[in-house]
DNA sequence: TTTGAATCCTAGTAATCCGATAGGATTTAA
DNA sequence: TTAAATCCTATCGGATTACTAGGATTCAAA
């Protein structure tokens, strides 16, 4: 299942690219508009800020903007903060290796070929696919 | 992340598979064998035989056998009763759709065609993929 | 017919994760 | 100075996961 977090934050920076050119854009009128708690979604734009898709100003007037362009900024990295690994078993993870500890010999494991082929078709997907997509 | 119950069962059901043809597979062998916790494993061989992949012999000199050969049975069979459904958001399900809860509208959703792309890349995997490539 | 080996079945439980909330601290424009 | 906004940390209830307990049932073999 993908997490609320994620499906917030991603209409969030969808949202967000939306109103690009404009003024900043407030965790308010995001969460009014995608109904969202408005104290979850402060904690998913802060993650997003910190992952540098999203700058901020602080005070009135103040809000969120997108920091590259919605072509740059790749679904997988986006994925990746919010959802976590892209694998599904750490074994296969091309970023975030880490033995499986059940796992005697992964030459053999059975699962991880499968997995591996999961993997490399999610992404194909999420490499192709760009914030600019999302708002298409 | 994928589930301990799914990566146990695709194992089991890859250890039954090696042994077709001869007595039938205790759970006892399959625990020991995979470092799988017993009793867990007894509900999850219980699963796939409700499942209708595995079949069952009671008493002494009992254990499991595949009902089926291997190549026909489909991964995405499996990963269904074991992990749920292929799509992360129940919209996007063709077996389990349902509508989300908090999305007013998914045709302009932007969530949406994302997540369509990855069950349909899934879908390619799951499909082509059988108990017997699993084996090899 | 008894015994032991195996599956079958239901319930419960500890630990973890998720979604959300609370309550302020900080910054800034007006 | 004030109000509007983000920043930050802590917490919490509910759901899910991984696993355990304890027997009921079935069957082959002694």
């Amino acid at each position: 299942m993908l997490s609320k977090k994620t499906k917030y934050g991603l209409k969030a920076l969808t949202y967000v690219a939306k109103h690009q050119g404009e003024d900043p854009v407030q965790i308010g009128a995001i969460a009014k508009s995608e109904n969202i708690s408005q104290k979850f979604l402060e904690s998913i734009m802060l993650t997003l800020r910190k992952a540098g898709f999203l700058g901020s100003r602080k005070g009135k007037g103040g809000g969120y903007y997108l920091r590259r362009q919605p072509e740059d900024i790749k679904m997988v990295e986006v994925m990746r903060v919010l959802e976590g690994p892209v694998s599904m078993v750490p074994c296969v993870s091309l970023n975030f290796y880490e033995k499986c500890d059940d796992c005697p010999d992964e030459t053999t494991c059975s699962v991880h070929v499968l997995m591996a082929q999961l993997r490399d078709s999610n992404l194909a997907v999420l490499n192709q696919n760009t914030l600019a997509d999302l708002i298409a």
